[in-house]
DNA sequence: CGATCTTGTTTCAAATAATGAAACTTGATC
DNA sequence: GATCAAGTTTCATTATTTGAAACAAGATCG
């Protein structure tokens, strides 16, 4: 599943231990974690102890279970203060929220997935950590489109490279060929859709927001087929736009980190 | 500042490099990050290459400074929903904020530091990530004396070895035994008290949630010498029994993980 | 009740990776 | 165009990681 990134040294092949241990997304034992690993018994329970004892893991001597340890959200809130776009764009979406009143998701690129960092809905109208941090396919979604159709060759083919392109609904592009004709299209339109790629019933428009000709995240409004059809779409063109335009203008002012 | 943590090999010494990087609240420069290092020039400059590659720093070449990558907050999101109790605290948080109507912070313990991982405040009744992760001081707070009231002798005193004691305000414990002394008191009566210790003019209630005798966080309402006096704080005694309460027993439901 | 299996932990010599002083490159500054 | 600062690479030395295998501790079975 995760191919690339256990290249470098000590370091990589720990934290590659620590993606086994999330996978699971429960309390985990020692032995269901070497099923999974490619490391042998004494490497694999060498690395846990170090991560439990750096407090990137948790141990539980009671049910002799790993799981994430509480110093990542503390490491997770200096990244999301210091670089990701929602502290920048928290009144921009709040004014958007107010325009269009449907769901909108902030997100941006990471290894080649969409990592969501800041959300509006109309249950709870301010929700984060339970969102932020979430992660999502590319290629089957309205902000994951926006992102690759302005990625340089060489980023945009590693991205592809870790594409899934798992077969979601009936829509949902089945090879890099398809998805890259849409990308040309995009880029030329400055707009992506949904088209109930991910999930049936489930549209919405995003736009790719740029710093120096690169994405550095992507911001999408969120409809059902239930309420709205594609056409509808594009009445938030002109919202949408003005959102993200001020947004890339926080982030240059914000001397933004460039990926 | 960090003095534990960097004992177990490369892992450890790439991650206390990591927070040197954390620590500066800001993107920064290698040669900034090198004058607060202890590691030689080429090491943590391999450091901070592998933590690059490994998504943890971000490396903005434009400018040449790093900041914290949002692989992070992937991580984090993992961490925080399955060993945190925001999520399990959810509703009740809700159901306290709607009978007290003050600030309430939900915490756990993180390496002898105060980890808030959730919270309600007037303005913006649910809000995460901006605060959830942030870090505060154990000797000064009501969640962190709640808390360390509780705690086994050894762990105690591993955590009384990385206060501060530095004085925020004429009310802030000086020293260990001054606290100690109250750590006594906060177990006898079941509550802890912030009396503007941490800041002037705000003063809190809080109560440890405690599973199998430990605590695995605690609970605060706070308010201000402006609003309320020290008695009125008893007043909130019920619904924050009721609530710590509520949260233990889901706690228990779940297998939450005993620290 | 001892035998057997399962799961987790430790050992130790060999293999590998990390280390850091110093040299080098790049670009800015005078 | 000389000087200085910041960042990057080199390479022999040193220290850490590695993993097969042995070991311990429970659980399960005949």
């Amino acid at each position: 599943m995760n191919i690339a990134r256990d290249n470098d040294g000590t370091v990589g092949k720990a934290l590659s231990a620590l993606e086994l241990v999330a996978a699971f997304e429960r309390p985990v034992r020692f032995s269901e974690v070497l099923e999974h690993s490619p490391y042998p018994k004494a490497t694999l329970y060498r690395f846990l102890q170090t991560l439990t004892n750096q407090g990137l893991l948790q141990y539980d001597p009671d049910q002799g279970v790993y799981s994430m340890g509480m110093r990542l959200v503390r490491l997770a809130h200096a990244a999301w203060r210091q670089s990701s776009l929602a502290p920048i764009s928290r009144d921009v979406l709040d004014t958007l929220y107010a325009q269009v009143g449907q769901t909108i998701h902030l997100a941006q690129m990471d290894a080649g997935q969409v990592l969501y960092v800041e959300k509006r809905t109309a249950i709870r109208p301010v929700e984060m950590f339970s969102q932020a941090g979430k992660v999502g396919p590319a290629y089957c979604t309205g902000v994951g489109k926006a992102m690759l159709a302005y990625l340089d060759d060489v980023t945009l083919e590693a991205a592809l490279q870790k594409q899934a392109f798992y077969q979601h609904t009936q829509f949902t592009h089945a090879d890099a060929e398809s998805l890259k004709t849409e990308l040309s299209q995009i880029q030329a339109e400055g707009f992506s859709y949904d088209r109930e790629e991910h999930e049936t019933g489930i549209i919405c428009i995003a736009k790719a927001i740029l710093l120096k000709g690169r994405p550095i995240g992507a911001l999408s409004i969120t409809t059902t087929t239930a309420r709205h059809s594609f056409d509808d779409l594009n009445e938030w063109k002109q919202p949408l736009t003005q959102a993200v335009e001020q947004i890339a203008q926080a982030a240059k002012d914000w001397q933004f980190p460039t990926l």
